[in-house]
DNA sequence: GTGAAAGCGCTAACAA
DNA sequence: TTGTTAGCGCTTTCAC
């Protein structure tokens, strides 16, 4: 069969259908959304007709009156990471029940093209936007532009408290409070606190729960320091290699990140540091692997899947209500500490 | 400041620039598009006004017109593997620079699921499709019929070589010929393949690699069987349980997919069962971790980003030149076979 | 109960 | 060089 028979066969539109069926196009309109004015017979006809020829309508034809797609997009940093991968996941399945379909957007932790996406989302190619952003001192114009254009955004796990509307995050000071608590309790007594460059509402408040435990166990902040370390892998696999080769090098080491927390792990390996007699290591994570880990990795899982579904169901239920302004809130959902081998 | 004052406040549209600039639309949309019949001091005008008001054009509507909406969807059965999430990175990547946008729908590995999805996609939301099936047996029909609408369709991975597109692959024959070769030169006399249950393209020729390795060496087949699991985790746990505590259990195993290589990994860890003495182990997984494993994992390694790019780019090139049928034809990516601990 | 017509935002053929 | 008009596919008044 010659395959140039198909090319360019579109999906009939309405138009054709009237015409076929000698009707006028807003009758067959009407018949198609199941309207009263139509009768039995008329519709009975446009149904069959509609069926046989597989007529489905162009989504944005429809969406050019109100000005809505359906279409929602997900700027994330990164998928590599396995959080916002089952983030995704949470946030296809909420629309997928509920009509809308996910756009995917990628940073690479770079504030530029961060920008660049923002601005692209301003022409209505989506209607309302989640994201999980770079760096808290970038973009807020943009974003708040955004949500003032009439495209509602809601943050979640990386959030920007600026802007009022509704964001979804996990308890990170708490959890990161009971990381250090656990570290100390199994008699570490300089702990690193490995923390993000980048100005990050997350990286803060873990930071801030790991100092806090710090200070209430009275233990000495000088040999239980924080530091902070960048998105390039090489620059801070040498950072992670000079800490725990130094004099007074650390017996416990928290990872803000999931990234840190291999790259720690990879360090470890590299130097024959055991873990977790020589030190011994919690990393935020939400790894489905960790305990497949050498040795199986002691976790703060945060619930990924949970928040993606979350922030988009928020998102998706203002849109439906036709509201673009949400409520400013914050929904927290909390997060795990996992015990396993590498805090002995 | 209230938050109304914003509320619905759309795009400036081309309509409100001309009525502005007490021009005619259509000037406003040439000069936009710097046409050569425009004025430059007509052009400056509108330019610099459409800057002001920071007009981006609906894309939607200016779709309309040739039905297209720059939309590309990416049909997979999960993005919890790490195949998959760096496969969307280089797809993501490719759409980025061609000024096209990427649409995830999931298919959790279930056929009616990506029925339901290719069948919305006929309805025009896409300029195209990059998909990874669920299974060979299913769908052909929708996906033909996407196909033949229009909607040019690129395999990816796990192809359906009855649809005359293009695919992009890696040399799974080849790679579980090496696989299975490693395992035999490393002493293994009892191997037993893990397949996945579905009728997979990837899963039947790394199944034949491993036969045809099998067989090369003169070794007894019974001896070195394929087990075939599903997509069910418990179930899949089980099988793979019975498998390693039977009378004359395997002393190596290669595990097709990512999913069986972590399962198996996380039975040996149950049982005590030591990895590489006990039992030889190498998965089919991208995990870039799988040199933290314990032990560390030997992997023949999918180039992911790769594929996923080309794959992009193959689709792209076509749109681009508006051609909706692709010549059939199956670029070949080369996995690597990674030794690691787990082979000993 | 059905149809004509306007309009969503934009492009393009054709007039002026 | 600029403006008028028609039309993309669909929805929604408003007439008949």
């Amino acid at each position: 069969m010659n395959p140039n028979v198909f090319y360019g066969k579109m999906g009939v539109t309405i138009k054709q259908i009237a015409a076929d069926l000698k009707l006028a196009i807003s009758t067959v309109s009407k018949a198609l959304s199941d309207s009263h004015e139509i009768s039995p017979e008329t519709k009975a006809r446009v149904f069959e007709y509609a069926e046989r020829m597989e007529y489905k309508p162009n989504p944005y034809a429809s969406g050019l009156k109100d000005n809505r797609s359906r279409n929602i997009a997900v700027v994330l940093p990164e998928i590599a990471d396995s959080f916002f991968a089952s983030a995704i996941d949470g946030i296809e399945a909420a629309a997928q029940t509920k009509g809308y379909h996910v756009m995917i957007y990628l940073t690479h932790e770079d504030a530029q093209r961060e920008h660049a996406i923002i601005s692209e989302l301003r022409h209505r190619r989506v209607d309302g936007v989640l994201i999980s952003v770079v760096s808290n001192s970038s973009d807020i114009p943009h974003l708040q532009g955004l949500y003032e254009h009439g495209v509602p955004v809601v943050f979640f796990d990386r959030v920007h408290t600026a802007i009022d509307t509704a964001n979804v995050v996990t308890n990170d000071f708490d959890s990161a409070y009971s990381a250090a608590s656990l570290l100390i309790r199994k008699g570490c007594k300089r702990i690193t606190f490995l923390a993000l460059r980048g100005d990050l509402n997350i990286i803060k408040d873990r930071t801030a729960g790991y100092l806090k435990a710090i200070n209430d166990h009275g233990i000495d902040t000088q040999l239980n320091p924080v530091l902070t370390c960048g998105h390039q892998e090489d620059e801070t696999m040498t950072l992670i290699r000079q800490r725990l080769t130094q004099e007074d090098s650390p017996d416990g080491v928290i990872c803000s990140s999931e990234k840190l927390t291999t790259q720690t792990y990879s360090v470890c390996h590299r130097l024959k540091i055991s873990i977790p007699e020589d030190i011994k290591i919690i990393g935020f994570s939400h790894l489905p692997i960790a305990s497949l880990l050498r040795p199986s990795l002691t976790t703060v899982t945060q619930p990924a899947f949970e928040m993606g579904r979350t922030a988009a169901t928020l998102l998706l239920n203002a849109l439906d209500k036709k509201r673009t302004i949400l409520k400013k809130e914050s929904i927290v959902l909390p997060s795990m500490l996992i015990e396993r081998d590498s805090t002995g």
